[in-house]
DNA sequence: GACACACTAGTCAGAGTTGACTAGTGTTGC
DNA sequence: GCAACACTAGTCAACTCTGACTAGTGTGTC
C-alpha cells in the first residue's frame, strides 16, 4: 500500500495538478506494473483514500472536450509531509518494490540525504543477509524437506544482489550522476 | 494465495490428518513467515476455503484434553490433483514465494520430474532476464526520474541471483542429493 | 454514413489479507 | 495459594486488491 500511496503523491506532486488517470497513465508509462504488484485498481484506490485523508484535494474540476469531466487533486502540506516520510522510509526499506518506488523519486531530497539513506539501506540489507546465514545454522538437517536451510539460502541471494545495486547507486551519487533538489 | 493453498494440501497431506492449528505450527516450525508472505489468519483462511471446495474434509472432531476440540481435515482425492498442479506450477514459478513452496515439497514428485520442472523454471528466468534488458534499450534517458532502466537493472539481479540457485540445484539433484518419491 | 474497432476513464463485487483481539490453559515466582 | 505471564488456538472487522466489466469518444474504411 505505501509503494502506491507515494508514487501516487509522487506523481500529483511533480505535476502540481492531476486527474486520477493522468496519475495512471504517467505510472503505466514509467513501467510501474513491472517493476511493483501497483495495478490501475489500486492507483484509484489510493488517489481517494488520499483525498479522504486530506493528503490531497480537490480544487476543482477539468471540463474535457473529450470524455467525461475528471477530478482534478492537487498535495496539500499534510500530503507533502507524507510524501517526504514514505520517500525516505522507501529509500531505507529492504522491499524491492518500496525501494524502487523511493529511487523514482530520490531527486526531491538533496543528494546528501539519498546517500545517507543509501547507505543505512546497505546496513539493513546486510544486517538482513547475516541474520539469514545464521538463522540457517539451526537446522540440523539440510537433506530433508522443506530444506529450509536452501530456502534461505535463494533469499540471500535476492539481497546480496540488491546490496550490490544499491552501492553501485551511492557510487553514482558521490561520482556526481543525476541532478538533485539543492543541488 | 496460490503460496498458502500449496502450503496448507501439502502439510495436511503429509500428517495424513491434521487440525489447523497443527498446521500453522508446523509451517511456523519451518519459518514460513521468513520466505513467504504467509501469517496466521491467511493458513486458517485457506483451510476453511479448501474445506469448502471439497480439497479437504472433516472426518471427525478430536476432543483434546486441554483446550478446545479441534477439526481435523483430511486431503481428498480432488485435493491431491490440486497439490500436483500447484506443485507443479510452483517449481516452474519466477515468483520467488511460490518457487520455494515448490521446493518445499519436491520430494512428492519423481526426481526426474523435478529436473524438469528446474530446467522449465531456469529457462523462463533467463527469458525474463532478457525482455527485462530488451525493455530497457527502449528508455533513451538513463538519468532522469524515474530511474526505471536503474530499476530494470534492480530487478534483473533479482531473476539471474535466482537462476544461479535453480542451476545449483538442479545440479545438486543430478549428483543424487535428496530423497525423492520412487527413487 | 454507419459499422467496427480502439482508446479513454474509470467502477464494482467478490475475494483475500491484516492487525488487533479473545478466551481458555499451564506454570512460575513469591 | 494466587497473581502475573506465556502459550494455545484461533476469530473478526476493516481494509485492500483483483479480474471483469461499463460506457462514452474518436477514427478509419468501405
Amino acid at each position: 500500500m505505501s509503494t502506491v500511496r507515494l508514487l501516487v503523491l509522487g506523481v500529483v506532486r511533480a505535476r502540481g495538478e492531476a486527474h486520477g488517470y493522468a496519475v495512471h497513465r504517467q505510472l503505466m508509462s514509467w513501467r510501474v506494473d513491472t517493476w511493483t504488484a501497483v495495478k490501475p485498481p489500486s492507483i484509484y484506490h489510493a488517489v481517494k483514500q488520499l483525498d479522504r485523508e486530506g493528503k490531497l484535494v480537490t480544487p476543482g474540476l477539468a471540463t474535457s472536450p473529450k470524455g467525461p469531466n475528471r477530478v482534478l487533486y492537487r498535495i496539500t502540506e499534510e500530503g507533502q509531509r507524507e510524501y517526504f516520510a514514505l520517500l525516505e522510509a522507501a529509500l531505507r526499506s529492504p522491499d524491492i518494490e518500496e525501494f524502487g518506488a523511493g529511487i523514482a523519486f530520490m531527486q526531491s531530497l538533496p543528494r546528501r540525504r539519498v546517500r545517507e539513506l543509501l547507505t543505512e539501506q546497505l546496513a539493513t540489507t546486510r544486517q538482513i543477509d547475516a541474520d539469514l546465514e545464521e538463522m540457517k545454522a539451526q537446522w540440523p538437517d539440510p537433506g530433508a524437506p522443506p530444506h529450509a536451510q536452501h530456502l534461505l539460502e535463494l533469499w540471500r541471494g535476492v539481497f546480496r544482489s540488491n546490496a550490490e545495486w544499491a552501492m553501485d547507486m551511492r557510487e553514482r551519487l558521490a561520482a556526481g550522476e543525476f541532478c538533485f533538489a539543492e543541488d
